[in-house]
DNA sequence: ACCTTATCAGAAAGCGCTTTCTGAAAGCGT
DNA sequence: ACGCTTTCAGAAAGCGCTTTCTGATAAGGT
């Protein structure tokens, strides 16, 4: 059914029955009436591509993560589908699983379908040269008109961007770890090729070092960023012997993986090792213990990076939209095992009081503000 | 940049510039190179859309689902989205936030698109109104050569189907409680519209029924499909007073939330009431404590009916594959706090002894074949 | 009554491609 | 050397719309 016979059925010409059907500019009532009359009754469905290319614009947008079958995407995605309804824009969806040459491809492809914006949501590689080559792709599409908006990925791009508290949350968390009185930390790290590792761990370390703890390399473990990364670096951690208090996983996805390895061995959690993620995503509140985090208002952050990509004007500089960072002290973590012989007191924190053992078993979460920065 | 401009700067026409990029036709060696060296200076992106519209065809497929940000459908997008990415298809998401209204719009907006294939993902509706109108969008669009298929859903829409055993697999779940001497059941009960929750309820109900277990109507609650659809409804349940000794949520996201409401009102998971799911999605295993549920492949699930999809050439009938409904039994269930008088055996399957509460405290899984049927 | 201005329908020109159709050139058999 | 088929490039006709441009008609001003 095309346009056309439409046109011809309500005996108007075709360009009546365009304006009729869109509404673009005032057509007089019966006509209109009768365009939507024989449209309802041939069934017409107006063709995507042939308006698109007549047009020149498409009601599209093109969603780029990492792998929509991690908790932390979906719900990303969620945000992002939501606004996407209320817009009334269809979002094509691509998942890169984590290679750099798929996510250049996507774009590519991505630009072929002329969508209105691209949103791109997870770390960068550190790997400047996949950064530039997907500044090279992008690059022309905005100068095109085309809008580009991130989450959690900021070097080398200029977008607007929606970024996590990845330092300061880290470093936030650091210290409520620290007042506990932890001393002997180990870090499950991911890929070093992704920003938001380095940042957490950065802002981790960084707020160890302030509290004179320092962090030795062979107590950072990497591994990918899954729940199989999580179990292989925890075990790993435990092969190695000389066993921590206490052990921050960079994400919640790998803190599940560490668990899971921490009650395969035999290794209490929080009472021989306190644990923490980062994300708070859906369910490790739920998790056995109940995960320490740091929270990310997640499916906030897709509404939100898609409001940037559709903000109009375009504003001459790319707009940020800092977020999170908040920890939430579950029963995850306690004091370690063997407080340390006299208490330190870190810069800007006094040490908390807590309660003994497992932390929140109530299940009450306690929030700590983020830090001002 | 249009394909114009590579075919003058190549020195060819429009048609050899086209054919040379496509490889439809065999192109002499010499020019193709020319067009393709045009092509990369220039950076030329073509037009998806004026490829579609004079091909008629185009490469994206949709998929609609309840929900992206629900573990269950994100399991099986991760699914589809490997198996589109393996024949370079695009794929247009679309979540209906479980809106009959909102799906059949969608389905009208990709074929518009000219979608491939679409795909719906989840239960269907009762409300056979609801699943005619789905229907007759649909049947155009199958006529003209459209590909339906659907994970989850059947009545009334004749496509491929990718199908989980839920009345079998809630069947062998009640046997397997039944087994363990409960004799007190409540099911923490879906949206009365979803055909989903009428299988899986009528599965578990009649198992018990050939068990000789009654379940009262005010044992049945219902909710929404989400954690708080399944908290609100144990809250209602343990309101209601004559509690239980075990207890079924249709899915697991439910059973989160029931386990979140019984930790807060002090109830204990065994110990007071064992839980049982379904769906096994990720992360349930490692729950406090791990939940026992019905265990489906999410994410083959979604390769699998993106293969149905493309599967070639068109069978006269669809074809439906029936997948899952394995019971895996974890620590949330163990046998009930006050053993009956009198051990009842069930037809098929004599008593099992289980070890004692927690269940498999260890942490390894314990699988029970689903039944055949 | 006449001219100007506003309103709205129709004709037609594309949008950027694919693909059929046409024709030139080359290869081959006899 | 001739006509045959085969190979491959170019011309041109759309694909199904939107949108400018044009023109007809009605409304309004003097």
């Amino acid at each position: 059914m095309t346009l056309d016979a439409v046109a011809r059925r309500a005996g108007v010409s075709l360009a009546t029955a365009s304006r009729a059907l869109n509404g673009t500019t005032r057509v007089r009532e019966d006509l209109r009436s009768r365009v939507r009359a024989a449209a309802d009754q041939l069934g017409y469905i107006p063709n995507a591509h042939a308006q698109a290319l007549a047009s020149a614009s498409s009601n599209t947008v093109g969603l780029i993560c990492h792998d929509v079958g991690d908790p932390y995407f979906a719900a990303i995605a969620a945000g992002v589908m939501r606004a996407a309804a209320a817009k009334d824009l269809l979002v094509m969806l691509a998942s890169t699983f984590r290679e750099p040459a798929r996510e250049i491809a996507y774009v590519s492809t991505l630009r072929a379908q002329r969508a209105r914006a691209i949103l791109l949501i997870g770390s960068g590689f550190q790997d400047r040269s996949w950064e530039r080559a997907l500044a090279a792709e992008l690059d022309p599409y905005v100068r095109a008109g085309g809008r580009v908006a991130v989450v959690s990925r900021h070097r080398s791009l200029r977008a607007d961007a929606v970024l996590p508290e990845n330092h300061g949350g880290a470093a936030a968390l650091a210290r409520a770890l620290l007042d506990l009185g932890h001393r002997e930390f180990a870090v499950l790290s991911g890929p070093p090729s992704l920003t938001t590792v380095a940042d957490r761990l950065a802002g981790f370390q960084e707020e160890l070092a302030r509290g004179g703890v320092e962090l030795p390399p062979e107590r950072i473990v990497r591994g990918p960023f899954t729940r199989e990364g999580g179990y292989a670096a925890a075990r790993t951690l435990l092969a190695r012997g000389n066993r921590p208090t206490c052990v921050f996983a960079v994400t919640d996805v790998m803190a599940v993986g560490a668990l899971a390895a921490f009650r395969e061995q035999g290794v209490r959690v929080p009472e021989d090792i306190s644990l923490a993620g980062f994300d708070d995503i859906p369910l490790v509140r739920e998790l056995s213990p109940p995960l320490t985090t740091v929270a990310l208002p997640l499916t906030a952050m897709g509404e939100e990076v898609m409001a940037l990509a559709l903000r109009e004007p375009r504003g001459p500089r790319s707009r940020v939209l800092r977020v999170g960072g908040e920890v939430v002290l579950r029963a995850s973590v306690a004091p370690p095992p063997t407080p340390p012989a006299a208490p330190v007191t870190v810069p800007g924190g006094g040490a908390q009081q807590l309660s003994a053992s497992p932390l929140n078993a109530g299940g009450t979460d306690r929030y700590l503000g983020a830090p001002e920065r």
